[in-house]
DNA sequence: ATAGCGCCCTGGTGGC
DNA sequence: TGCCACCAGGGCGCTA
């Protein structure tokens, strides 16, 4: 599930790649992928567009096009953007391609088709709402320990709950929240509100420890996760917690639990984490 | 404002 | 072997 490191991971390879590629060609084979614009009105506004540089901000791709427009692109669980041959034999979950001059298509693969696509025309304008009202980026210099102690004070809901909310802080998903939460030694069902400020400290620490560690492996792949040249991440080999229900704690042998927090799946040691 | 829950969607899995 | 219920889960809309 493309979460921060996978979707940093995409970005990367498509920065090496797309700037200065002129669109010739728009197909859209999933009309609902598009948000916000209609499949004719999409290729009227990029044909003869150069992409520039590919940016993110939480779990958005922001394809720079043209003067000011940008694609923004969620990859949600399944989706996957990639820059191939247009000889490649197309992928059966093909939702979008953009035809490159040169040669090369750019598309957008998605099992599930939960991805969505909005064409912002300008800075500020066609943007989807989850990405007008998001939390800070976690690896930015504005993520502080204090704005983590603003973010959770006086929240009744759970750590899981909090962060896993975009508006509190952008990027994490499921799987990092766990990981962050067990090497904090913190159990996900914990009031938000009720943390000490060492407690939020070392949340702090390991929430931006681990993201770097996940992107300097190429993130995780758990089924269907590929980056932006078809290869899968390392870190799974990696993960602490997430997914290991059943197996012994690496750090005390307890056997992880699986319980539901939050509305989604949680690996939690019982005796670490409180 | 806040918190919790159901829904969207498809393919893989596990139980019988 | 075949069938089917169930699960994965980010974000959004709805409810209380």
């Amino acid at each position: 599930m493309p979460e921060l490191p996978e979707v940093e991971t995409v970005r990367r390879q498509l920065q090496a790649v797309l700037p200065g590629r002129v669109v010739q060609a728009v197909d859209v084979l999933l009309p609902r992928t598009l948000q916000n614009i209609a499949p004719d009105e999409l290729t009227d506004a990029v044909v003869g567009r150069a992409f520039r540089k590919v940016a993110r901000r939480g779990k958005f791709l922001l394809l720079h096009i043209g003067d000011k427009a940008r694609l923004i692109i969620h990859l949600r669980m399944t989706g996957r953007l990639f820059v191939v041959s247009a000889k490649e034999e197309m992928h059966p979950h093909t939702r979008l391609s953009f035809a490159l001059r040169g040669g090369d298509e750019l598309r957008f693969a998605d099992v599930r088709t939960f991805g969505t696509l909005h064409y912002s025309s300008a800075p500020g304008s066609g943007e989807p709402p989850g990405l007008m009202n998001i939390g800070p980026e976690p690896l930015s210099e504005q993520f502080t320990w204090q704005r983590l102690a603003a973010t959770l004070a006086g929240r009744k809901a759970s750590l899981k709950a909090v962060l896993l909310d975009q508006r509190r802080v952008a990027g994490l998903g499921n799987i990092y929240v766990d990981e962050a939460l067990y090497l904090a030694r913190l159990h996900p069902e914990r009031p938000a509100g009720t943390l000490r400020e060492a407690e939020i400290r070392t949340l702090h620490t390991k929430i931006r420890s681990v993201l770097q560690e996940a992107i300097a492996a190429g993130g995780t792949t758990i089924r269907d996760y590929v980056d932006g040249e078809g290869a899968p991440g390392g870190f799974q080999h990696q993960l602490r917690a997430y997914g290991r229900a059943g197996r012994p704690c690496t750090r005390c042998g307890t056997l992880f639990e699986r319980l539901k927090v939050a509305g989604r799946s949680s690996h939690v040691c019982p005796r670490c984490q409180s």
